[in-house]
DNA sequence: CATAATCGTACCGCATAGCGGTATAGCGTA
DNA sequence: TACGCTATACCGCTATGCGGTACGATTATG
């Protein structure tokens, strides 16, 4: 009777456990936790240890966990880069942003990242800061909530009504106690965008963090949403507004800008993974 | 008899074949190829049909695949970047090159690049470009040879006899035809380097592409290499020695430059995968 | 210095999970 | 209509991954 790795149980004729484990194990690292013994991954999986040792022997043995010289303890290799980098450059209209948002982080003195949804959660799959910014930002790949950040309000505001559902009906079941909450919160960051064409944060998820957020669609007509945010002593509320209009003028920009011309000619060197 | 999935053969108790196929599976995605059908993943991966259908289930079922609702065909889901954030957060102190890199871009106006090795070649984990390049570079995650390019010789150069031994090592075995012209030309990079501080390579990776390569140590003393290069038309051969110089510098820049206090003070918000 | 808690590795019997062959059904195309 | 391509379903077999338990080596704690 092994647990399947992932909810919804069942048994599963073409369910491949020690696959998912292993996805699992390699999921458990997080930046406070990026060294790790076989103990505490098979804590943080809930794995028995000898199934750890197998899958991180494995994961080994394939290049996507190294043992680190010094402390004998495992961590990921950035050989797991490579996995996404097809992502990654699926999503390439997000390169033509970068410029344009350089200049709004500068402008702003803040931090604006561009993010897609996963979940209840938004992905950041880039992001720009003002140079004089000292505290480093969310880095690509990372991941912040839908429901108290500006990025996610926006997200949620211009997705379509079959998503949107699907948004709450998942908060549902995760999180019934908050559902309700959610759902207000969410709704009426659908009519602010309505009304405004933008979204604003302040101090919802974090204290003294205040941003602003809006929607666009990348190439392959992927839902993303921009946002521009920072401590509230540079960003602050009463400055949301401006920003507000420059970040909807930014996707605007970008929404419409041509890129073809843009292509790489290249094709795409070096990838062999030797 | 089934074949592992990785080099090095002979029956391995602790091995999960299941897993590494997966990651096969996962790695057999590529720009030109991100939308494949079962069909495609068996042809890429070597492995029959059934498995791969089974394989591509789980992957589907953890999230790490979608279909395309219009192609049908499968594709990464962004999901996968998740799991490169925690190398990304621990490599934290590109971010401080990153002002550096963005100001040497737009002197230089072409691409500035950071990478490590992973095999023989390079990966890409940070890089600016300038803001009237009208090629997209290579992105995060993307992978380029090290014998043909700049960044590659410069962190030969710099690797200690023991990796270099590794590296050489690897590549007779991988392609023995050509060793011995590689082991030319990674000599001849580290007496470059060994005298001009930064190595160079005109047209060697791609016609009409010139870069200069300098190498630096990570926080984690985890070795890699800036380059600085892009299209003849732009980056001259001649202009050659000036940005080695100016590279040369930023890694130094770079390499002394305190960021303790850069550290960000909030703990890293918004994980829990949901 | 001894105790205690780790660490990673090894062993091993068991049951089943994953394997891969083959067969089927549904589209879109030639 | 016949073909190529999808994805899916079925099924018997056994190799395969499982997870208990045990061990020796380190490191931390008292």
């Amino acid at each position: 009777m092994s647990d399947r790795s992932n909810p919804g149980a069942g048994k599963d004729r073409a369910f491949v456990n020690g696959l998912a484990r292993g996805l699992r194990v390699l999921a458990s690292f997080s930046p406070e936790h990026n060294r790790m013994s076989l103990g505490d991954l098979a804590k943080a999986t809930g794995l028995p240890k000898s199934t750890i040792a197998r899958l991180v022997h494995t994961l080994v043995e394939t290049g996507y966990i190294y043992v680190c010289p010094d402390s004998g303890r495992y961590s990921l290799h950035p050989k797991v880069l490579t996995l996404g980098y097809p992502v990654m450059a699926s999503m390439d209209k997000r390169l033509v942003a970068l410029p344009m948002m350089q200049e709004l982080a500068d402008y702003s003195r803040g931090t604006v990242s561009l993010g897609i949804r996963d979940g209840l959660s938004m992905i950041l799959i880039e992001r720009s800061r003002d140079r004089t910014v000292r505290a480093l930002p969310l880095d690509i790949g990372s991941r912040i909530p839908m429901e108290t950040t500006s990025m996610g309000h926006a997200y949620f505001a211009a997705a379509d009504t079959v998503e949107q559902a699907a948004i709450l009906e998942q908060f549902k079941t995760h999180d019934p106690a908050r559902f309700k909450d959610v759902e207000r919160t969410l709704r009426a960051a659908e009519k602010e965008y309505a009304d405004k064409g933008y979204c604003t944060a302040v101090g919802i998820w974090e204290d003294d963090v205040n941003a602003v957020g809006v929607a666009v669609t990348l190439s392959n007509d992927v839902l993303a949403a921009f946002n521009c945010g920072g401590p509230s002593s540079r960003i602050t509320e009463d400055s949301l507004p401006d920003l507000g209009a420059r970040l909807a003028d930014l996707a605007q920009h970008f929404q419409t800008a041509d890129w073809v011309g843009q292509l790489p000619p290249r094709p795409y060197r070096g990838v062999q993974p030797t």
